[in-house]
DNA sequence: TGCTTAAACCAATTCAATATTGGTGTGCCT
DNA sequence: AGGCACACCAATATTGAATTGGTTTAAGCA
């Protein structure tokens, strides 16, 4: 039997260049680059994943190194675990940062359209639109931040909070009253970014969400 | 001038069935269907995307309802969407207010323990313990928060950091050396947390982090 | 028999070309 | 002025062909 396939194998992984993503070449080519035949090739490229140093898939390749993770957040998982006092918390540990690098790093359009969503939210004939677009403002200052990976987080407990608060919308009155306290500390936080003030935006908005709180804690 | 033709656009939109996913057809057709010019219907749905009712984006056409945040609590595409400076960028806006939850929650036997790892990473013989101990610190003082949810996000903010540092794993010198800038940091926090001082635990932390990065940067 | 090779086929994936679609401008008409 | 038809643009969707790992089959060779 062809000898040492494997050796030969692992002699061109560490000779060959490989693209910076770590592919190697498909099965039939690296076959007749080696000269050996497909099966055999494939037997010595099994007990190399086996042994973890290569992976594979349908379609996509033979690459040298581990296999990206594909695990989810579970947020089902968290929606179970938590509830909507630590879901406050955790906003009020979290947005008050994120809102500081918006703070820092806003686009002018960003600043811009953060001011529209919060005059729309002021506007808003229904409650129900009113959050609507009090969660725009608050994801657009999440992707203000210029951090994909924090915008990506707050995400995350933005489907937590919806799932956790599922039910429990507000229908009472028709629509928020003018002297709504969200509408100043909006414009604290809006007026805090567009000044590039990250302490003060940090600020306006953790006393922004521990206002929401105790009127959270209010209406029960 | 056209007199109603927003009227004659929600009444299209009462009447006809939409498919599940709301999209309604593009303005071309919908502007033949209802026999008005492509200008006029634009300025109606116009009005209608600033009540909120509607939204649009070029290239995947009009759809009734919320536009949809493109939520990505997949690892992966998170993965694939930021970089290791983003991962920083993250860890210092959010393990800082992670560790003040900390210092203000934790219990007797959790700080023990982040001791504990704290005193494991010191002692670690390779790199290779020391980061084990060094992440099970940080995610200890995440557990110590007493937050499930922030507890979450950490994790998550792990897994990304993980999948994204890979393949970079330092393997220059054997061991963490004696004066390794982390040390002393780490007793900062600790000592922060063990006296419930949650600013200046997480003043701590920021400092800590901030310095993980600066020695980054030095590397390349 | 025992093992390799070559070839054909399959399903998952990628890739490139094409078609749609919202957005924008221009000229023409009333 | 304002409505309309038309042409263009950039972002997105869609489609079809090519690629790729996996599997089977038959032939070749010891």
């Amino acid at each position: 039997m062809e000898m040492d396939v494997l050796a030969k194998l692992k002699g061109f992984l560490a000779s060959a260049e490989l693209p910076d993503d770590g592919r190697l070449p498909p099965e039939r080519e690296l076959a007749q680059s080696l000269d050996v035949g497909r099966a055999v090739l494939r037997k010595a490229l099994a007990t190399l994943q086996a042994e973890g140093t290569v992976w594979r898939h349908v379609g996509k390749g033979t690459f040298v190194g581990d296999r990206p993770i594909d695990t989810f957040a579970d947020i089902n998982a968290m929606v179970q675990r938590t509830n909507p006092l630590e879901v406050m918390g955790a906003r009020i540990a979290f947005e008050p940062e994120v809102t500081r690098c918006a703070a820092l790093n806003a686009t002018g359009a960003q600043i811009a359209e953060i001011r529209n969503c919060m005059i729309k939210a002021q506007q808003a004939p229904t409650w129900r639109q009113y959050e609507q677009w009090d969660n725009r403002l608050h994801r657009t200052i999440g992707e203000a931040s210029q951090n994909s990976l924090l915008l990506g987080l707050l995400d995350t407990l933005n489907a937590v909070r919806r799932a956790v608060t599922w039910g429990r919308l507000r229908q009472t009155p028709v629509r928020p009253p003018a002297d709504h306290h969200s509408f100043a500390e909006h414009e604290q936080i809006v007026e805090a970014i567009a000044d590039r003030d990250g302490a003060a935006a940090a600020d306006a908005m953790r006393r922004h969400l521990r206002s929401v709180e105790s009127h959270m804690r209010d209406m029960r």
